[in-house]
DNA sequence: GCCATTACTTACATTTTTGTATGTACCATA
DNA sequence: TATGGTACATACAAAAATGTAAGTAATGGC
């Protein structure tokens, strides 16, 4: 996430198969918290300690980590209440309400794949 | 991929996590060559060599620890021939080609939010 | 006997991601 | 002056994913 070395043939790989649009979209949702993350703003906008709470085992750090790709790949925005205590308030994107439709598909293909995969 | 630590919190939480069939459906294609591998295969079967050949930079290593999670998965099947040299064909099974559809969402999502971030 | 071909395997190194623990700024209130 | 709440940041450690380099089995053809 942070600290990537630009030359590896690693991180040469990773970009360039993400000229699939494809392998694009998926390695914008591929960190561990941003489909939880994606999936609790879908009703309505959050605070930071709120996500942290509803999220079970996300720490401040992941928490903060993801949020911030999220917001810079633009499927989150973030908004600062210049309060004390600090307010932020997370919401998803246009682009990002837009992928839920998507992410209901992967849904009920996932669903019919575990059934299928249990009765086995 | 191997030599996972079954008690670490690592591990612990991407399982947890995929508890939600979206992140689990994620987790299933998010390796870097899954989603190469599977495009390629969309419309034929094809032989380990015809990947490696056609899927630029991929290791034979890669390409088959990504086509053993994919099998093991039950996205894509095996079929070995009793040969010499050895044959083996690479093929989607249904749940496989049954994703196929859900891509091309991902794709048309992908390439749209390419074209607005271009804009930006 | 030696080589070529194919689909791997193995040992190891590097890079990336994730987790742990602790510290910070801000100001209102006690 | 001390405390509490919020949303972080930072240094470090562990785990996981990916990459590199080399080797293997089998057999048909030279």
């Amino acid at each position: 996430m942070a600290n990537t070395k630009e030359t590896s043939t690693n991180k040469q790989n990773k970009i360039s198969i993400a000229d699939c649009n494809v392998t694009y979209s998926v390695q914008l949702v591929g960190g561990r918290w941003k489909l939880p993350i994606l999936m609790q703003l879908q009703k309505e906008k959050k605070r930071f300690g709120e996500l942290k709470k509803i999220i079970s085992n996300i720490t401040e750090r992941m928490l903060t980590l993801q949020l911030r790709e999220l917001e810079k790949d633009g499927l989150v925005s973030r908004m600062v209440y210049a309060e004390v205590p600090p307010r932020v308030e997370y919401e998803l994107t246009k682009t990002g309400k837009e992928l839920m439709p998507v992410c209901k598909e992967l849904h009920k293909w996932g669903a019919k794949h575990k059934m299928e995969l249990s009765k086995k």
